[in-house]
DNA sequence: CTAATGACAAACT
DNA sequence: CAGTTTGCCATTA
């Protein structure tokens, strides 16, 4: 499976997971972004296979990770589809609808607030 | 090797 | 302005 992950792929992951991790309690940040600040922009899709692959991983709150409309695209992949807005509404993020309320104030984009080296 | 899909996003009609 | 299409990068069939 994934143990035969190229370096290069695992490089990417792991820049993923690093900015996930990084991500304040409280605070979301959409799939595109983290891609940007890893230098591909479109690379969005990749950052949400990331996700699916960090499950295996401890301590990568995926739920922070959203689209860019803030709509909770993932949540079907968790244990149960209402465990991603839980989480959220546990760190005091409001969700309606599927949705995450005030999105741009709670919005945390890691090439803003990481910048690049 | 070609085609299709995907936890997205931007451009185009 | 809303809906449709293309682009990105990687995995699967």
């Amino acid at each position: 499976m994934l143990e035969n992950l190229n370096a290069k792929n695992k490089d990417f992951f792991e820049q993923v997971y690093q900015v996930v991790k990084l991500i304040p309690k409280g605070r979301a940040t959409s799939y595109g972004s983290i891609a940007n600040y890893l230098g591909s922009k479109r690379g969005a899709r990749m950052v949400g296979w990331a996700m699916n692959a960090s499950h295996q991983l401890p301590g990568i709150p995926a739920h922070r990770v959203v689209n860019r409309n803030g709509l909770l695209s993932g949540k079907m992949h968790f244990s149960t589809p209402e465990t991603m807005q839980l989480a959220l509404e546990a760190e005091g993020i409001y969700i309606q609808n599927d949705q995450i309320q005030d999105f741009d104030k709670i919005f945390w984009d890691p090439s803003k607030e990481l910048k690049l080296p």
